[in-house]
DNA sequence: TGTCCACAGGAAGATGCGGTGT
DNA sequence: ACACCGCATCTTCCTGTGGACA
């Protein structure tokens, strides 16, 4: 008691590291968006006639991630709002990230979420989704006013319940008497347009701006920046940004992830009692990052998922190389074994597909010629995580 | 050169759950 | 009580296919 008491006491005297964490959190809206300023222009100058009370034009932002898509179009957003508000001009401004699983994962659940923004309760199922929609359709034509909404991540919308959801929402104005709605589609992947059908693509893409990967120099710029406000002076010793930026840098420019590197280097460090951050503290918080990462994901499959992970965890140390079949193999023995159903080998095939998309497996079809086509299954993390999963899942599956 | 394996992956639909309005 | 809805999960049935081997 008295130990802990002592810990607690050292805790509060010793002085943190951090100055203000929250400027490395991702919900941090700085106050001005460096290396970004041609595309904030550019949007700005799409979506003022908002402010106006005339519909803008629809607009579509490419870029990968961390390339400051999100922030800049909040800020945008931000200043917007702010100008309507001292100009009382009906406007209003709706970000949605349709990453987010159930919240806007599916069509029902998209605009049950738009209609929320409005203040508004819609039952999480059990209604029509044209009610749904025609509900979204009063609340919105109730007064004249200009509503843009922000899709955020717009490919995941489209990947999970196709484009028919941005056919309506483009129509959507033709349907509103008083009040116009522009749509702003934010997306990662470059060719997200081309599967996209037609009609949709020249309506909500009659404006695109994209966004290019940061250099090495503007993310250490912007670590630096940051930096400065998150920690106390001195904080970091010599080297550190530099490396993180480097990081990210290989990650193909994505400043969230070094953000969050320092971050979490910064936590590392705070922990295990240093009074600066220094290199092997940043190691330390890349390879927890990544863990977190993986762990975090696999504990929100269902235990089914979880089976087909530890069938491959068990091959994995036998073989380099395996099988769907060999895999499957193992997966009827674990279900045996924990009493679960044995699921068809159709719906294995896509767990491992989804595994792959998770990055945890590495999987490539290929053909055995004579003895038929399969997917060649490697797993694609490093061992220390492999250990962690490994308990995890016996823990959650209740293996010994 | 054609055959044929061992799957991939699309389509449709069944099932069970938590919900609705009447 | 009832018909109906959305959704996640899973099954059934199906067509497609790269390339080693006879």
């Amino acid at each position: 008691m008295l130990k802990i008491g002592s810990f607690f006491e050292n805790y509060l005297k010793s002085d943190s590291l951090f100055k203000e964490k929250s400027v490395l959190l991702s919900t941090y809206l700085p106050q001005e968006v460096v290396y970004r300023e041609e595309q904030i222009q550019e949007a700005a100058n799409i979506l003022a006639p908002a402010l106006r009370i005339e519909k803008p034009s629809n607009l579509f932002i490419y870029g990968k991630t961390g390339t400051g898509k999100t922030l800049s179009m909040k800020f945008i957003l931000h200043s917007m709002e702010e100008i309507a508000q001292k100009n009382t001009i009906p406007f209003k401004a709706i970000y949605l990230n349709c990453k987010l699983k159930r919240v806007a994962d599916t069509e029902y659940r998209l605009i049950a979420q738009l209609v929320k923004e409005f203040g508004k309760e819609i039952p999480p199922t059990g209604l029509p989704t044209d009610e749904v929609y025609n509900i979204f359709y009063g609340l919105l034509d109730q007064n004249k006013q200009v509503v843009l909404l922000v899709l955020d991540e717009i490919d995941h919308l489209t990947r999970k319940i196709g484009d028919e959801i941005l056919y309506n929402l483009t129509r959507i104005n033709s349907e509103l008497k008083n009040s116009q709605i522009g749509l702003i589609g934010i997306s990662n992947n470059l060719t997200f347009a081309e599967h996209l059908d037609p009609r949709v693509r020249s309506s909500l893409s009659e404006e695109e701006i994209i966004f290019p990967p940061y250099n090495a120099l503007q993310i250490q710029d912007i670590l630096k920046k940051r930096a400065v406000q998150a920690f106390q002076e001195g904080a970091i010793q010599a080297g550190v940004i530099e490396k993180c930026s480097a990081y990210a840098a290989r990650e193909h420019g994505d400043v969230r992830r070094a953000i969050d590197l320092l971050r979490v280097a910064g936590e590392v460090a705070e922990r295990s009692g240093s009074t600066t951050i220094n290199l092997s503290h940043l190691d330390e918080a890349e390879r927890k990052v990544e863990a977190d990462k993986i762990i975090d994901a696999v504990t929100n499959q269902p235990k089914q998922f979880q089976c087909v992970l530890y069938a491959i965890l068990l091959i994995a140390p036998k073989n380099k190389n395996f099988f769907t079949g060999e895999i499957y193999e193992v997966y009827q023995t674990i279900c045996k074994q924990t009493r679960f159903n044995v699921l068809t080998q159709r719906r294995i095939s896509d767990t491992l597909a989804e595994l792959d998309m998770l990055g945890i497996i590495n999987a490539k079809i290929i053909s055995k010629g004579r003895y038929g086509r399969t997917r060649e299954v490697a797993l694609s993390c490093d061992q220390n995580i492999i250990i962690k999963l490994k308990e995890v899942l016996e823990k959650s599956l209740q293996l010994s």
